[in-house]
DNA sequence: TTTTGAGTTGTTCGA
DNA sequence: GTCGAACAACTCAAA
């Protein structure tokens, strides 16, 4: 056996299923598997609250798969990464990549400064379907819209997902390095009650995936094209937080999938994955995404940001019942059902018009899923701001969506209790109910619930004339 | 180069 | 209650 260690460095990729970077350092004989926490490296993108004590779970899922023989770190990974080589007479580092422009950047300049060191760094594919340089149009310029996108992924030669790797019989675990940290140490579980609650919604770790979508395969998937539209019937996957860490790749879920047949709701849900990919690549080629409009006339966009409604937002107190449902769902699970994460960054961005960043800074903070490719992607969808994003005029109203998507009325209910006898007819839009019907199912406006922040239909209107000059202007 | 058809998830109004 | 059209104009992708 060699006597120096494969590196596997442990990134977005918290699994041993389909891990191309850990088959490669187990070639080597000894593997040093490594974990990282660079947050210096991160700047505003460092993980969120949420998506901190998610981390924190699943790295000690890992840590058992891997019988705590996981080297844990803190600090720049540029310095940690050839300390770790030295220490351990290291030649080979293996990783699966990632997309985010800071990770992007700083893993180049870490191959870099390895090879000069004859140390032999190798990077593959763990995270996605299809690789962001793999799919450009004919005249070699990036997609823009996402259905030619997803077509020429899903048509061209060698396009089609790689087949999942397998787990390794064994694993030869190099013995403990002495100078790594616990995953306790790591500090990502602050010691607060909103811990707790939290945690209790989610089973995590990679053995749980697996589970989570054993679970979807069997009981959901069958009717995902009209079920994952109704927040109360958690019609929807919930696979994305597994597969933001990496406790699942998508190649796995898509293999899963194909596994069931062909049928409108495989497809629908396949092109969830496909849209997760559009935005890795929209993300890879445009990595100014998370700042920047994509469509630039929205740089003129008169913004108006009022503190009080986005704390009010933030606490889901807007008012509305619908919008405050989906807030609250945020706060109290790290989790918002997908119909309703563009209602509320809708109503932010088109009722309230506060910018989308403020709105994603938030969301960020608070998903266990925060992911900065779909969370950029998504908010400049919704608000219009895209490449590909929904024509202005189109505007969620909350009070219909909640009538249509809510139709008993139950998620609403559930999270905004202080409405919950209310007849379902006044439950999204009790300033129209009459006094009497209010007092009945004691609800005292602008008391026991707030009054809306806004009228719907006059901000709606304002946010129309905006959006019609900013356009006009160009 | 020019042309043509199309573009995730809606709402409202009027027949 | 149901249905189709209008909502604006633009940009993208491919022929």
């Amino acid at each position: 056996m060699s006597t120096s260690p494969g590196i596997c460095w442990f990134r977005q990729d918290l699994r041993l299923h389909d891990n191309p970077a850990l088959l490669a350092a187990i070639d080597c004989g000894e593997v040093l598997p490594v974990f990282i926490l660079d947050d210096d490296n991160a700047g505003n993108w460092k993980c969120g609250s949420a998506a901190r004590l998610w981390l924190h779970h699943s790295l000690n899922a890992l840590q058992k798969s891997l019988e705590g023989r996981l080297s844990i770190h803190r600090g720049r990974a540029e310095d940690i990464i050839p300390r770790l080589c030295r220490d351990h007479q290291s030649t080979r580092v293996f990783w699966n990549r990632c997309y985010e422009p800071w990770r992007f950047e700083r893993d180049k300049e870490i191959k870099k400064r390895l090879q000069e060191q004859s140390i032999d760094a190798q990077s593959f594919n763990g995270s996605l379907l299809w690789e962001p340089w793999q799919i450009m149009k004919k005249d070699g310029t990036p997609y823009k819209v996402f259905t030619p996108f997803y077509k020429s992924a899903r048509t061209n030669a060698n396009a089609t997902p790689a087949v999942p790797l397998p787990v390794p019989d064994n694993i030869p675990l190099m013995r403990k390095d002495s100078d790594g940290l616990t995953v306790d140490d790591l500090k990502l579980r602050p010691d607060h009650p909103w811990c707790e609650k939290i945690e209790r919604h989610w089973r995590i770790g990679e053995e749980n995936a697996q589970i989570v979508l054993e679970e979807f395969i069997e009981a959901k998937i069958d009717h995902y094209n009209h079920g994952r539209d109704f927040p109360a019937e958690k019609g929807t996957s919930r696979l994305s937080p597994h597969l933001h860490f990496g406790e699942i790749s998508p190649r796995q879920v898509w293999e899963r999938a194909s596994e069931v047949g062909f049928d409108d709701n495989i497809e629908v849900f396949k092109s969830e994955l496909g849209w997760r990919e559009f935005s890795y690549y929209l993300l890879y080629h445009f990595p100014r995404m998370p700042y920047d409009n994509l469509k630039s006339k929205f740089d003129r966009f008169p913004w108006w940001l009022n503190e009080q409604w986005l704390k009010r937002w933030k606490q889901g107190m807007t008012g509305v019942p619908f919008v405050d449902a989906g807030m609250r769902e945020l706060w109290q699970t790290g989790h918002m059902h997908n119909r309703v994460r563009m209602i509320v960054a809708s109503f932010l961005v088109k009722n309230l018009l506060i910018d989308w960043r403020h709105g994603a800074a938030w969301f960020w903070d608070c998903l266990v899923d925060a992911d900065l490719a779909s969370n950029s992607a998504s908010w400049q969808w919704v608000a219009g701001c895209g490449t590909d994003a929904a024509p202005f005029f189109r505007i969620f109203n909350p009070v219909t969506q909640g009538q249509k998507f809510d139709p008993d009325g139950i998620y609403t209910r559930h999270f905004v209790p202080e409405l919950k006898e209310l007849p379902s007819k006044y439950l999204f839009s009790p300033w129209n109910a009459p006094q009497t019907t209010l007092e009945q199912a004691g609800v005292r406006l602008g008391d026991s619930y707030p009054c809306p922040l806004v009228d719907i239909q006059q901000s709606r209107q304002k946010a129309l004339d905006a959006l019609k000059k900013v356009s006009s202007s160009s």
